[in-house]
RNA sequence: GCGGGUGUAGCUCAGUUGGUUAGAGCACUAGAUUGUGGAUCUAGGGGUCGUGGGUUCAAGUCCCAUCACUCGCCCCA
């Protein structure tokens, strides 16, 4: 018990939760792809400024929640606590600019310093998207849907809720803020400690308090429809507009913030009530001035992420392990027979699993372990004959195949 | 960073007001079955009772500390 442990807030993913892993990448993957998405891989770790600068010095994942070192030769560098920095980075570095527009899947860890708790880890991993160079609301309006696609792939669509909101352009946020601070400023002696706090750092963090006398402040605070200049209206009736086409249900959530500074206009999630604290399971929004403040080109640009142990907690069991067909060397001196017999099948594409010891019988309840299909019998009399004998383990029926007929008889087992 | 809960076999747990040698189910190994699996029966292996200290004639049980896990706050996927 008090042996050796992983490092706190990390796991070991064990074959049955891998393959759920790995059904549920694979599942994300093709259904961007039909949206035209085609995956990249950025490294997991970068210079810290790359993740400083595009997160705001004033988040709390930078502030508290980054697992930054210094390396041997002396850079600063930080594992990376969420992907659209690295891709941003990427776009930079590679000159993509000039491909624009692109539609990049990504897959991979992810690390926080938090404390750990129900759907939350140190490392944990996300699949997510990004769509850059696309400043119209059909980019929004596709990448909402794909989300969507992905959930209702998985089979999660029935637990999750889509909850959208707009947070407008610059000019509109610049100015909401103003508002917002003005009116939490006269009642900044009813506000809790951490909403006090918030005031100075990112007050539209104020609207999604969870202490009740907040709650009440909030009631009457002023709504960011009012503040919303033309172009970030009309913006987020044309997203509407576009969800309303494809047929996708969304609620209206005005306390929906972000908690990365380079989001504007369109911010949305999928979450869900049945994962404790952590409801979101889905999230993104759309992000013009993230490049630029990365010292690229002006490009616009939206995604979202969503969390993969959070995935797998809502989608249940993991699809079933593929089942094998089992050689059973049996008496005499057999064994060297099976080992070709069982690798020969292998190059034919056949999933094979070799008993390895022990008598008939133990050998069969190994097979049966293994949920394997199929059991093919090896003694000195199937030798003899150029044979195995076939065993059903569904079924238990069995007969003697020639070797020669072998794969050909196999293949409603493969 | 802050608050609550829980630590007994690989897993899920029982263990009385502190009392002699710490148990069960599942899993595992072997046998009944040296050429027939799933079921059953029998036997067996497996424990520093998270760790350290304290109280006591006596601690799995009470006290303190510590570590881990877990749930929540902050924040977020």
């Amino acid at each position: 018990m008090a042996a050796l442990q992983p490092v706190r807030g990390t796991r070991d993913i064990l074959p049955d939760e891998a393959r759920q892993f790995r059904h549920i990448v694979d599942t994300g993957r093709a259904v961007c792809a039909r949206y035209g998405f085609e995956e990249v891989a950025t490294p997991i770790f970068e210079f810290s400024e790359v993740f400083r600068r595009t997160l705001g010095d004033t988040s709390d994942i930078v502030t508290k929640e980054m697992y930054s070192f210094t390396d041997k030769g002396g850079d600063d560098v930080t594992l990376r606590p969420e992907g659209t920095a690295g891709v941003a980075r990427m776009l930079i570095s590679g000159g993509l600019s000039q491909n624009l527009p692109l539609k990049l899947f990504y897959n991979g860890p992810m690390f926080r310093y938090e404390r750990p708790q129900k759907g939350r880890f140190r490392q944990f991993h996300q699949i997510g998207v990004e769509l850059l160079g696309v400043p119209e609301p059909a980019g929004d309006v596709e990448a909402i849907a794909m989300g969507a696609a992905v959930l209702d792939a998985l089979g999660v669509a029935g637990n999750v809720t889509l909850e959208l909101n707009t947070l407008g352009n610059a000019a509109s946020r610049a100015a909401y803020r103003d508002v917002l601070v003005a009116y939490f400023t006269v009642h900044a002696d009813a506000l809790s400690e951490d909403s006090r706090a918030r005031l100075a750092r990112n007050p539209l963090r104020i609207l999604d308090s969870k202490e009740e006398g907040d709650r009440r402040i909030v009631e009457g605070a002023p709504d960011f429809a009012d503040s919303l200049d033309a172009e970030s209206s009309e913006f987020f009736a044309a997203v509407r507009d576009g969800l309303d086409a494809v047929g996708i249900a969304y609620v209206l959530n005005s306390r929906l913030v972000r908690g990365l500074d380079y989001y504007c206009h369109t911010a949305f999630e999928f979450t869900t009530d049945a994962l404790g604290a952590q409801g979101t399971v889905l999230a993104g929004g759309r992000y013009d001035g993230l490049v630029e403040q990365m010292g690229g080109p002006h490009t616009p640009g939206i995604g979202w992420a969503a969390g993969i142990e959070r995935l797998a907690l809502l989608a249940g069991e993991a699809p079933d392990a593929p089942r094998p067909i089992a050689v059973v060397p049996v008496g005499g001196d057999v064994e060297r027979d099976a080992l070709t017999l069982a690798e020969t099948l292998r190059r034919a594409g056949f999933m094979v699993e070799l008993g390895y010891r022990g008598n008939l019988s133990r050998r069969l309840k190994r097979a049966n372990r293994l949920r394997a299909r199929a059991a093919l019998i090896l003694g000195p009399e199937e030798v003899a004959r150029g044979a195995v004998t076939l065993r059903d383990l569904d079924s238990g029926d069995q007969e003697e195949v020639a070797l020669t007929a072998l794969t050909e008889r196999l293949s409603p087992y493969r």
